[in-house]
RNA sequence: GCCCUGGUAGUAUAGUUCGGUCUAGUAUAAGCGGCUGUCGCCCGCUCGACCCGGGUUCAAAUCCCGGCCAGGGCGCCA
């Protein structure tokens, strides 16, 4: 089908824009048409765009000629722009209706649609995911991504009014890895390269400079994992400053925290009341257990960890249903942590890392760096990391890095805890996973 | 990578226990017709499916083996 032409005709209201007192008004909109209803005499047009439906009224008796032609042509989920006047009514749920004096088709959609769009048929995530862009126009999504943005927009704003600078590190790295995460390769001309797994390193030099700084990004983990709360590709927020300890950042990560939380409350109530969620504020200062704490708690619920180790995920849903928060867990064993976290001083086989859990879920994790360069070298031997494979980043700590610490969190993973979902996929809007590389 | 469960029209499901009236049921979407006010409109008709490959059997959606994919769990990891 030959589609209309845009021509002059531009937008002048949104759905939600228009209420009971735009009665009588000349509107232009632009949307999708998400439902059908055609009582013979009457036929009833659901427009939608992104900010909510507004119902369009055609009297088949009353209507103009082309005006009938046009909407005969239309099915779900074609793309339109309508002229026509806001009539006020007690006929529909909002109090008004518009009433077409013209319609443009302006994009066609091929029938069937891998999705219902008028969502009266749920699909499952991985059916929804193979037609995202159509899935995202359910309401409940476009909720979902304003909390996401509202959230990005609260951490923004708190870090830059701290005085922190927004960085942009690379993405394509040599081969030095800060252990941990396998790295994906790519092809770099005739160089071997990886796709960064954070910006770790970088945001340490940086401290060097420019003292303060924080990046917002996407980085890339090559685990073969398959859970719920972990993909290829992440968001990930990373903070650094200079002349702190790992206690001067936890109190910045749980004030950042507390002042998104408070903001997606206070800004996204009709967004939280589409997704059934509600999000409580911590309360500050967040719990703070030491690992052996978390050991000791562990044992009692009958489920031991010996010191040193890693805590098992079956650990965690204890520790969960324990503290079903946020809460801290401080003072890990240095082994157990990557090589650039600072040991304490009195106690070298302790860190000074630390985790911000909520409920089981891991949401941030940081600590004091080491930032004295023969402490980084003893460590990245322990580690079983080359020294010589660090070589770009170690030269910089004969330059005066200063005391310095940080943390990171996962964009997703918040978003997970701002809206309720359970499945890390459904807060990105184009998930790669172990075996999911498209759309 | 391992374990458990599953894969049936565009979508979501019933049926699989114990192979046979399954010519595969239902809802929704889609198509056609009807209807003057619907809002999950309604009514009638129509279209449309057993993941792929192999095996057992007179007979397989159903049982067995392999593969792929999905959901959950574990591990890895954050």
């Amino acid at each position: 089908m030959k589609t209309d032409s845009l021509d002059d005709w531009r937008k002048t209201t949104s759905t939600s824009d228009v209420t009971s007192e735009s009665d009588g008004k000349e509107v232009t909109l632009f949307g999708w048409i998400k439902e059908i209803r055609d009582l013979g005499a009457v036929k009833f047009l659901i427009l939608q765009d992104r900010e909510g439906t507004i119902q369009l009224t055609i009297v088949k008796n009353r209507a103009e000629e082309k005006v009938l032609r046009k909407t005969d042509l239309i099915q779900t989920q074609y793309c339109v722009a309508v002229k026509g006047t806001v009539k006020k009514t007690s006929m529909t749920k909002r109090g008004f209706e518009v009433i077409p004096r013209e319609i443009k088709i302006l994009g066609v959609a091929q029938h069937p649609l891998p999705l219902d769009v008028t969502g009266k048929t749920s699909a499952l995530l991985d059916t929804r995911l193979n037609a995202r862009v159509l899935d995202l126009c359910h309401e409940e999504n476009r909720a979902l991504w304003s909390v996401q943005s509202k959230a990005l927009e609260a951490l923004r704003q708190f870090l830059t009014d701290r005085g922190f600078i927004e960085v942009y590190t690379p993405r394509i790295i040599s081969t030095a890895t800060e252990g941990g995460a396998a790295l994906f390769s790519i092809d770099y001309f005739d160089q071997e390269a990886y796709l960064a797994q954070s910006p770790q390193l970088y945001k340490e030099q940086l401290t060097l400079c420019f003292e303060k700084v924080f990046e917002i990004g996407p980085f890339f983990r090559a685990e073969a994992s398959h859970t719920r709360r972990h993909l290829s590709e992440f968001i990930s927020i990373d903070i650094e400053q200079a002349f702190v300890k790992s206690s001067d950042v936890m109190k910045l990560l749980e004030e950042i925290m507390h002042f998104t939380c408070t903001t997606v409350k206070e800004n996204c109530r009709k967004e939280l009341e589409i997704l059934k969620h509600e999000v409580e504020v911590p309360k500050l200062p967040l719990k703070r257990l030491t690992y052996s704490e978390v050991l000791e708690e562990l044992k009692t619920e009958g489920n031991s960890v010996p010191w040193g180790e890693d805590i098992p995920t079956p650990a965690y849903r204890t520790l969960g249903k324990l503290h079903p928060y946020f809460y801290f867990v401080t003072d890990w064993p240095t082994e157990s942590k990557p090589f650039y976290i600072a040991p304490k001083d009195d106690q070298p086989e302790v860190s000074e890392g630390f985790d911000l859990m909520w409920r089981w879920m891991e949401l941030a994790s940081g600590g004091t760096r080491v930032h004295a360069k023969s402490v980084l070298m003893h460590r990245l031997k322990e580690q079983g990391l080359n020294p010589e494979s660090f070589r770009h980043h170690l030269q910089v700590f004969d330059y005066g890095v200063p005391p310095h610490a940080g943390w990171a969190t996962g964009l997703e993973r918040m978003v997970m805890m701002l809206t309720g979902k359970r499945n890390i996929r459904e807060v990105v809007l184009f998930p790669r996973d172990r075996s999911r590389l498209t759309p």
